[in-house]
DNA sequence: CTTGACGTTGACGTAAACGTAAACGATACT
DNA sequence: AGTATCGTTTACGTTTACGTCAACGTCAAG
C-alpha cells in the first residue's frame, strides 16, 4: 500500500497549507532521505521544524526543483547553493540589485557556454549517426 | 622564457609527424600532468611510449578536447570513456552498427534533457533579471 | 661528472556527494 | 504495555577526480 501522508492529502480550509514530511519528500522526488539531509547540511533547504520534525512546504520543494535542475546540468552543490541564493537575496537597496544583476550576467555567461558546447556534441552525434547510417548502407 | 618543445615545433617531412610531450600537451589545455596521466589510468587516453616516454599524437588530442568538452557538461569521466569508445568502436559489422546507432540514440536523449534544462535556467534568469531591472526602476 | 630539467611509477591525501549502519525518541496500533 | 513505523542525530565508509609528495631514471649543458 502506497501510504499517503496525512499532511499532503489533508485539504486545509486555506491557501496556505500544505505541508510534507521527509519521507514524502524523497518519494516524490525520487531521491534518499539522507539527500534531503545532505542539501540542508549545505544550506540548500531549511525545512520547518516542528518540534524535532522536518516539515517542508511548498517553496521547499520548489528549491529542490532548481537544485536536482542544476545537478542533472553538473553543478556542484555548492554552486547550487549561490545560485538559489541569489534568486531570494535581498534587493533592497540598488547596490544590492546591481550586484545580482552582476550575478545573473555571470551565469548566463556560463549557461551559454554550456549550451554551446551541448550543440556542438549533439551536431558531432549527428554527423557520426549519418556516417553509421551509410557504412550501414553500404554493408548491404 | 617559454621553453619550446623540440617535438612540436619539428616541421617533420611529412604529414604523419607531430608529436608532444606530457608537458606540453598539460601545458596547451591547461590542466596538470597529474591529470592527463590521471585520463590514461581510467582508459580515456593511451599515448604511445616511446620506451618510458609517453608520446602524444594528434589523436589524443582529439580526444582531450572530447574529454574537457565532456567535463564542462558535467559528465562523469567513466561516462566520457563510453562515448569515446563508442566514437572509434569497430564498426564493422551491421551488428555493431546497430548497437552503435542505438547508443548514438541514448546519448542523443540525454543531451537533449540536458538542452531542455539548460533553457528554462536560462528563461528563467531572463524573467529574473527583468524583475530586478523592474525593481531597480522604480527605486529612483 | 654533476647538476638541473623533465620524465616515470607508486602511494597516500582530500573534497564532494552521498551510503550505511547504530542508537535512540515519538506516535500509533493492537 | 508491547511493538511497529516513522523520525532524529552521530559518525564512519565509499566513490570520483584529482593534488601532493617521495623516490628514482635520463639526458643535455656547464
Amino acid at each position: 500500500m502506497a501510504s499517503v501522508g496525512v499532511t499532503s492529502t489533508s485539504s486545509r480550509s486555506s491557501t496556505i497549507g500544505t505541508t510534507w514530511t521527509i519521507a514524502e519528500i524523497a518519494d516524490d522526488f525520487d531521491i534518499t532521505h539522507r539527500t534531503v539531509r545532505h542539501y540542508e547540511e549545505l544550506g540548500l533547504l531549511s525545512p520547518e521544524r516542528r518540534g524535532t520534525q522536518r516539515v517542508y512546504h511548498r517553496r521547499d520543494r520548489t528549491r529542490l526543483n532548481l537544485i536536482l535542475r542544476g545537478k542533472r546540468l553538473g553543478f556542484p552543490l555548492e554552486e547550487i547553493r549561490t545560485i538559489i541564493d541569489l534568486y531570494d537575496a535581498p534587493r533592497g537597496r540598488s547596490s544590492q540589485l546591481e550586484y545580482v544583476l552582476g550575478q545573473i550576467d555571470d551565469r548566463r555567461t556560463d549557461l551559454e557556454q554550456r549550451r554551446r558546447d551541448l550543440d556542438e556534441a549533439l551536431a558531432e552525434l549527428a554527423t557520426f549517426e549519418e556516417r553509421c547510417r551509410a557504412d550501414l548502407a553500404r554493408l548491404r
